[in-house]
DNA sequence: CGTTGGGTTGATCGACCTCAATAAAAGTGG
DNA sequence: CCACTTTTATTGAGGTCGATCAACCCAACG
């Protein structure tokens, strides 16, 4: 079991590049796929005025598990692991946040995960109170936000009929296809498709080894199904995958 | 791999004593626990008016995946399973919904999973767009919704380290802490935890067979930390049994 | 260079599945 | 009430998929 607790780093938070403190929301990527997609333009720019953009650094832990949950955060670029440690060291990725999540959605007192930035993250924080008052105010928002909650429990629910039903190679095949397909939400149609985590990662999400999930990937590979590339793969036959993807 | 279908039972409806229609939300076990507990006393009566009070009978099939859901249920009493069904035939139950439980958080067009009865189960049942509709007047309701649904959230992704990464015995030890703990939310603290639900449903839910099921109950009664009931499972050692669970 | 972390591949082992038999329980009709 | 079927639960024997243990490769980096 690696340690994934990064030695260094002790600063949390590292500005990158907050040019202007101006409403750049117009600009941002992320904003029709977010919770903002629920705000009125001026209601919007309220909003951004509670934000700090800010930058984490591959590695870089955004929070902690049962620690206090200080902030919420709206991610603008980057993707991010989210996952759960067991007494005994193990370790079960509950899910990646990629651009246009939100994290922080239950709101509560404490994270039920952590969360480590798989590359370079860009999000929008707020500080929870603040945000919770913004949200009181602001129902269609909070729908919003309900909305993503629904949503992402749907997912999960999903993720508990592959942990639960299928082979390590099904497994994998519904991980890629999934993955392509939020990307495809958010670039467009892809086939190729990032892969920003490493291996265990994938393993500690899929309920596998690293080395199955490797034997996976070139048994896959064997089939013609996909192409490993260093940073990701290109699925080669979309269908197939699909079909043994298939819910 | 059982069929489920249950070949009877076309009507799906079956009034069991529905008394009177006036406000029974005073004697209602379930107030507390579940969404109405947001409202105030006038909002709770004109909600109880929008309610069919409405009974189903062991093994009678609620809603099921993919057909519109044209309604939403708060359960008052009984259990109920929650699955999804692969093309295959392969089943993975998503969950158990007890007393107070709410059902149709995601408010979507369509069922995201399937839902029967496991005994008698009383529900208040509310047109799907009536609700929507009272819950866009009610943001109180709508952030009591949201409070479940994040709720329900933290519940899959916990399950999710159960399948992930954990052994046979830890599940069965799992799923049986986390029955008694949701059963004493409504009970008051209980040792006999009741199992209405089926071996097949206990595996289906853990991702195991029910065979294995059978052999980690026994296991553990050999171990001397739980007591085989007709209709359930005593615990006895439960501080070994929630080591065994330790997330 | 040596070191370190991530990835792949092979050999072996074991937890859980599969298949099969039996038992117990619950419904069904006479 | 008793035969009869059907469903559910338990137990055993054997097989398999994925875990474990181990070696090796490769790229990044000091």
């Amino acid at each position: 079991m690696t340690s994934l607790r990064d030695s260094s780093a002790p600063s949390r938070l590292s500005v990158c590049h907050n040019s202007k403190s101006s409403n750049e929301c117009e600009h941002c990527q992320a904003r029709s796929l977010s919770v903002c997609a629920a705000l009125e333009p001026e209601d919007l720019s309220r909003l951004d005025q509670l934000a700090r953009k800010i930058c984490f650094s591959p590695r870089q832990t955004m929070f902690e598990q049962d620690e206090p949950s200080d902030s919420v955060y709206n991610i603008t670029g980057g993707s991010v692991r989210l996952y759960k440690l067991l007494p005994d060291g193990r370790r079960q990725v509950v899910g990646f946040a990629l651009c246009g999540d939100f994290l922080g959605l239950s709101m509560g007192e404490r994270n039920v995960f952590s969360a480590d930035a798989l590359n370079e993250v860009n999000v929008c924080q707020f500080p929870r109170q603040v945000f919770s008052d913004f949200v009181d105010a602001h129902p269609r928002l909070l729908r919003r936000l309900h909305e993503f909650a629904s949503h992402e429990l749907s997912i999960a629910q999903e993720q508990l009929v592959i942990l639960g039903r299928r082979s390590a190679e099904e497994k994998v095949a519904a991980f890629l296809v999934a993955l392509r397909d939020r990307q495809s939400r958010i670039n467009g149609s892809v086939h190729n498709v990032p892969l920003p985590m490493t291996r265990q990662d994938i393993g500690d999400f899929l309920g596998l080894t690293v080395e199955t999930v490797s034997r996976m990937f070139t048994r896959l590979a064997k089939q013609k199904l996909i192409v490993v590339t260093p940073d990701g793969a290109r699925l080669l036959d979309s269908p197939k995958l699909e079909a043994m993807a298939a819910a």
